[in-house]
DNA sequence: TCAAGATCTTCCCAGATCGT
DNA sequence: ACGATCTGGGAAGATCTTGA
């Protein structure tokens, strides 16, 4: 029986209270705690699936922050409509990197909305091997840095305009030829920034490393759109395995444990969205969150097999969630912990 | 496209300096 | 004149820790 570890919990004694932080989740949305429920799942199924990976790697450190993931948000206490637990915040987790994402485009949307005429930049490399991508996503922002400081140094002395913008760093893993592509998605503040850029990269670019059609500029209509755009973050989870294909169906795509543990390895402790050009306003200040005492309240546990968090003590689901089938086929089945 | 806080680390910025 | 690189301060992104 699957409750069994839960069956040792006693109930809540009249009296007893639960210490919590910060302004909680709204439980009486119900998209919100499906979303929360979904994202729990994927990142539970993959995360296993990574950490056998750093197992197998020897590698301590990088399995301790998978487990952490793979704790984050499994013992949920709620209270009064709100549900509360704690966060892990890794990159590769669906639940903090959603967080991370609103917060970054909140922080951004409303300096970005001032710019006079923005545009939407994609520099490339050429594909490269597992091995190489750490190297090849720190050669990418040198040069970039560069590029940026030239600028900077022409505005300083008064003979230029310094380029302003937003970036970020990306990979995704092509399973048919084994291959990582490392590029960067920035938005400038306008036409003639992103021509510079281009320029500047092309440039620079060594011809066996770089396809200089891969380089893109796009003006933006949908502001918000390519700004959610940039900051995707990092790479796809689901890879689509026939990349010419583009079957329609949900289930035939895969996620492939180990190219994202490359990815996650080669970005680790680099900065894979930052700004350049300028700071953000200072931020107004938000009333103190101070730490709150629960004195009526229920606890749960996140149980993979039902997708969902159970009351410890009466075992009613938290999200009543229920997963779509093909979703669940995908996670049973399509789970590559190689590269093929 | 959301809500934990604290701490560690990366990397931006301005200004100085040097080489071409 | 211009670009590259260093420095120190600090912004903010990344990660760790805590938890009545």
């Amino acid at each position: 029986m699957i409750f069994n570890t839960l069956a040792e919990n006693g109930t809540n004694k009249l009296g007893q209270t639960y210490v919590v932080h910060g302004k909680g989740t709204d439980l009486t949305d119900l998209k919100v705690v499906h979303s929360r429920a979904k994202r729990k799942l994927i990142t539970h199924q993959t995360i296993l699936r990574m950490i056998d990976i750093a197992k197998a790697d020897e590698d301590k450190e990088r399995e301790k922050a998978y487990w952490n993931t793979y704790h984050c948000q499994s013992n949920l206490v709620s209270s009064n409509g709100k549900v509360y637990g704690n966060y892990c915040k890794n990159r590769y987790c669906t639940i903090c990197l959603s967080i991370r994402k609103a917060e970054i485009i909140n922080k951004y949307y409303p300096v970005i909305a001032n710019w006079d005429d923005p545009h939407f930049v994609t520099i490339t490399v050429k594909s490269c091997k597992e091995h190489q991508l750490r190297a090849y996503f720190k050669n990418i922002k040198s040069t970039f840095t560069k590029i940026v400081n030239k600028y900077k140094k022409r505005e300083q002395r008064g003979t230029g305009e310094k380029l302003i913008g937003i970036k970020s760093m990306e990979a995704n893993f092509n399973p048919n030829k084994k291959t990582y592509n490392p590029h960067f998605h920035i938005l400038v503040a306008n036409k003639n920034m992103a021509e510079i850029i281009v320029k500047e990269w092309s440039m620079r670019a060594k011809p066996n490393k770089v396809n200089l059609k891969g380089q893109k500029i796009k003006k933006v209509w949908d502001l918000e759109k390519n700004l959610i755009e940039i900051i995707k973050y990092g790479s796809k989870i689901f890879t689509e395995p026939h990349i010419k294909a583009k079957a329609k169906e949900t289930d035939s795509h895969i996620i492939y444990a180990k190219g994202l543990d490359t990815i996650f390895k080669a970005m680790k402790g680099q900065r894979i969205f930052d700004r350049f050009g300028f700071n953000l306003p200072p931020e107004i200040a938000e009333s103190i969150q101070s730490q709150k005492i629960l004195t009526n309240f229920k606890q749960w546990e996140y149980i993979p097999e039902v997708a969902d968090w159970v009351n410890v003590n009466s075992w009613e689901k938290l999200a009543d969630y229920t997963p779509p089938s093909h979703l669940v086929a995908l996670l049973d089945n399509n789970i590559n912990k190689t590269l093929s």
